[in-house]
DNA sequence: GGTCTGTGACAGCGCGATGA
DNA sequence: TCATCGCGCTGTCACAGACC
């Protein structure tokens, strides 16, 4: 009696070590979605003492974006942005942003509320673009959501519905793609990779480019991933 | 009983400090 | 050198308490 339903079915599958599935919750959830399908993931850096005009203090400055989008058929497409070093990037990104992706589109992030933020930021400092990218934030949905709801609770989750214990419990043949990144393999050497650019050599920067690159596109891959195996299991 | 508000937990993205 | 931990920021959700 002292544990809610959500922690209920965490321990129902934690002693039986089976996954529990949420049919139709997951029904519900892909019912929402349309297509065709973006998946949408950014890289930032932050500055204690900003560098370009209007920034805030530690403010996520978006520098790069990966998009997959995924028609009715499964069939998959590749979109991507990366800023050059030196200069402030969020002009440029958004405007690529609403270029590939249209104002009527699905868009999926996982745990939305970041992206949501990046792109409400970026709208707020460019007014002229604002109703491009508004229109995209309030396309967004979460990626994130029937695991937080627990419709699909698996024990390898450990009771967390991070990315980083859900990809390995669905998909688990995703990990070792991870490991075998060059360079970057999580976010935390994405942010360091950029700042890091600014002092290399033509081959160096060419070198990490390419790796930020594989990364930023591994993570929405990861998400389509995700979805698939979630259709497969409302099945 | 229904609605509103405040609070805490937790997720993502990062960082810097710490310890092995 | 690398992994881990706790922090900031922002948004969502669940819950408790106050109020009508």
């Amino acid at each position: 009696d002292k544990f809610n339903a959500s922690q209920q079915i965490q321990i129902r599958s934690e002693l039986s070590q089976e996954q529990i599935i949420d049919k139709e919750a997951i029904k519900e959830f892909l019912d929402t979605l349309s297509y065709p399908l973006y998946y949408l993931d950014f890289e930032t850096f932050q500055q204690a003492v900003p560098e370009f005009i209007g920034l805030r203090p530690y403010e996520q400055i978006p520098f790069q974006f990966s998009i997959h989008k995924e028609d009715d058929k499964g069939k998959l497409e590749h979109f991507e942005f990366l800023a050059e070093v030196g200069a402030d990037p969020r002009y440029e990104l958004a405007l690529n942003l609403i270029k590939f992706i249209p104002q009527d589109a699905c868009v999926l992030a996982y745990n939305m509320s970041f992206e949501k933020g990046v792109i409400r930021r970026l709208a707020e400092i460019y007014p002229q673009i604002s109703n491009e990218l508004m229109a995209i934030h309030d396309n967004i949905k979460d990626l994130m959501a029937p695991f937080a709801s627990k419709s699909y609770y698996h024990p390898k989750m450990q009771g967390s519905y991070s990315i980083k214990y859900v990809l390995p419990a669905l998909v688990p043949e995703f990990e070792s793609a991870y490991k075998d990144l060059n360079l970057v393999h999580h976010g935390g050497e994405a942010m360091q990779a950029y700042a890091a650019m600014a002092c290399m050599n033509e081959t160096q920067r060419d070198a990490y480019k390419k790796a930020l690159l594989e990364y930023c596109k591994l993570d929405t891959l990861a998400m389509v991933k995700v979805l698939e195996k979630l259709r497969e299991v409302a099945k």
